[in-house]
DNA sequence: ACGTATTTGTACGTATGTATC
DNA sequence: AGATACATACGTACAAATACG
């Protein structure tokens, strides 16, 4: 299943396993992943590779480990914000304070929204959905000034 | 400067310095920063701890490297992308063929961007600015269903 | 054209720490 | 308290890309 002499890293090939797992739905959102040890058992690698794999795959937002193992990351409740007219949005990935703020996992970047005369707010990225709406019938199209 | 009883990780602590010289300007965007073998006989520290600190950078779109060294982050030129109404806009990390097909390096989230009617649009965070322009004055608010 | 030095990448091992059950 | 599992941190060795002479 995963040859150390094909060119690809093994760390990778293991990645991309637990990838393909996860996007067939074999691996759901929420659903432990095997145990470090036992991926070494089970592929004959090293512990580094497999903690490596597991990185790629928590920097890409995949999965969440924490000491008792790794889950693919679950789909949280996604808020939707409505944006209103001259307001810019860039995407970054968060400091660390906005991290523990926002309370949100590594691989998950954050919406900054900057409104006119408003300081730019730091929305988490999973937990937040940006609309554009339409403007209400037969009121102003934002030419107040 | 950096203490390995400090209860904060070896490697926090070389990131943690390296992203305050960043912040503070010290290091500037596309300025090198020091080789591996550098970190690791100035600070007595090993060759792991330094490279998990330049991981960390890496995953916060800090650094890129390349086989030639660590940079610190180029600013790339940013595009203004206008949105329209309805439009809902999404954050998250690429995919390995989106990464490779943008260019975008490791750290560097994607907006998606869906209109209506049409097949969400995968654009590089670092290069593009989305922007909620002022309805033109007499015409219409999207009141046509 | 070729080899060499530099630098990061991969991959293994070992040991110890620490949080959780 | 003991077992489990991930986290940290050191070491070694070799591979591979790049730049330079």
């Amino acid at each position: 299943m995963i040859d150390p002499d094909s060119g690809r890293p093994v760390y990778r090939q293991l990645a991309d396993v637990i990838r393909g797992q996860i996007d067939r739905g074999e691996l759901r959102p929420g659903q432990r992943l095997r145990t470090e040890p036992e991926y070494v058992d089970e592929y004959g690698i090293g512990r580094d590779s497999v903690r490596k794999a597991m990185a790629l795959l928590r920097a890409d937002g995949l999965i969440v480990t924490t000491r008792r193992g790794s889950r693919v990351r679950p789909l949280p409740d996604v808020a939707e914000v409505a944006l209103s007219e001259d307001t810019v949005i860039r995407t970054r990935m968060p400091t660390q304070k906005e991290r523990r703020l926002l309370g949100v996992p590594e691989g998950v970047p954050v919406f900054v929204v900057e409104r006119p005369g408003a300081e730019p707010e730091v929305l988490a990225g999973d937990r937040t959905k940006l609309v554009v709406k339409a403007a209400p019938a037969g009121e102003g199209h934002g030419r107040s000034g």
